[in-house]
DNA sequence: TAGATTGTTAATCGATTAACAATC
DNA sequence: TAGATTGTTAATCGATTAACAATC
């Protein structure tokens, strides 16, 4: 989907891996650490240590061998190939549920992010604020993007009307979607779009259920085991 | 990660596949089509037609050659196959900014799925309701699964708290969890687990904009094109 | 030097895709 | 029968993994 730009091209799942290293990577240095083998880390996160090492390689070597990694040092590595040594500029389109949910939620104002505006299209919402955000008309996109030098859009719009919301982000020139609304989004190459799709991930849940029930095994009457434990 | 039963192992993208399949089925069912060909539907998704009919060939055959599929009969299939037919118990854990806008959300309240009830740990929470779901104590919840037949967990407690959580639902009977806290859930092998990962998928976005900006595309200061069209 | 652990190669595994025979 | 489109095979592509030489 996305041009990274690099010799070999980097699988998305890779760059997705990236994160997580980093979050463990943070964890063992708040335990006090300062070195962390392939083995340990990758242990952490159910992750074969070869493809940890394979992951690095795509962006070079960070370690020393027979010692592992610099934690300090792959994390401030890892925080630049993710692109957070930078501030990036959040809109928040759809100020629903989901929407307010995510301007509040702590993993969506970490370092690195920051929410600029929030849109909407309902004239009751429109002018008011909500954490201290402000909620611009929907059509008001192109200008924020400008101004307020908007690079990631997250769409927590109603379904029906994303793909058209998708398409002003694009023509506003957001170069960035994270798309909650259960539809396909279709955008130029250089534009990243990640799907996050609960309701689709719930289904793939039900079908496990559904499978565990054929093969034999109770579902929802479980045997509790004694909390001896 | 799941075991499906199959006499071929499915993989998991055909499942998460199948429910893009049938959302778009019903989207056209709306349209008041009455059959598609797999190329129509898996434009719809981008998506490959032969990747449409090999998802759909791991579980029988459901077309008509040289006339396509029957919607209606094709959207059934999916839901069996999805087990979209039964009525699954949620429990959600964890009622913070996410846990309660989910309880509201849409997707999760479609057919097929109820919540039965959400826990928390915060005394100050416990023993009222939202949205005329109970709030019980997150140490109720063995008993909760077994009374309430509850077949699913959604996690949205903080980080710290995940793992301990998440084990008690796994002990308690839980077969299915939904986890939103970034960390790596470890289960046995026929407990499904997915993880959405928000903060995860947008530093792969951030990911994304820093190669932008190295290979010199302008990002935040686009040209933003006339809107005559 | 001996032990540990990286970075990298090559083998394996699994998913995607094009192509086509089957058949409506 | 001719045209369309499926179901399935075989080829391709890409990601994972084991193994190991390099090297701290």
């Amino acid at each position: 989907m996305a041009e990274y730009g690099h010799l070999k091209r980097v699988p998305m799942v890779t760059v997705k891996r990236l994160s997580r290293y980093l979050r463990a990577l943070e964890k063992f240095q708040e335990k006090g650490f300062e070195t962390v083998s392939s083995e340990e880390l990758a242990g952490e996160l159910n992750v074969k240590p070869s493809q940890l090492r394979k992951d690095l390689a795509y962006f070079g070597e960070f370690g020393t061998r027979g010692m592992g990694y610099s934690i300090p040092k792959l994390a401030e590595e890892l925080r630049r190939i993710l692109g957070l040594h930078r501030q990036w500029a959040i809109a928040i389109i759809g100020v629903g549920n989901l929407g307010t949910a995510l301007l509040r939620y702590k993993g969506l104002n970490e370092k690195g992010f920051r929410i600029a505006a929030l849109l909407d299209d309902d004239p009751e919402k429109v002018g008011s604020s909500r954490s201290g955000v402000h909620i611009f008309h929907i059509d008001d996109l192109p200008n924020l993007v400008k101004e307020k030098n908007i690079q990631i859009a997250i769409l927590t719009v109603p379904a029906p009307a994303a793909r058209a919301v998708a398409d002003l982000a694009v023509k506003s020139g957001i170069k960035a979607i994270l798309n909650f609304a259960p539809v396909s989004i279709k955008a130029p190459p250089d534009i990243a779009v990640m799907h996050v799709d609960i309701s689709s991930e719930l289904k793939i849940l039900s079908h496990h259920l559904a499978e565990l029930d054929l093969s034999g095994e109770t579902v929802g009457y479980p045997i509790v085991e004694d909390n001896g434990e």
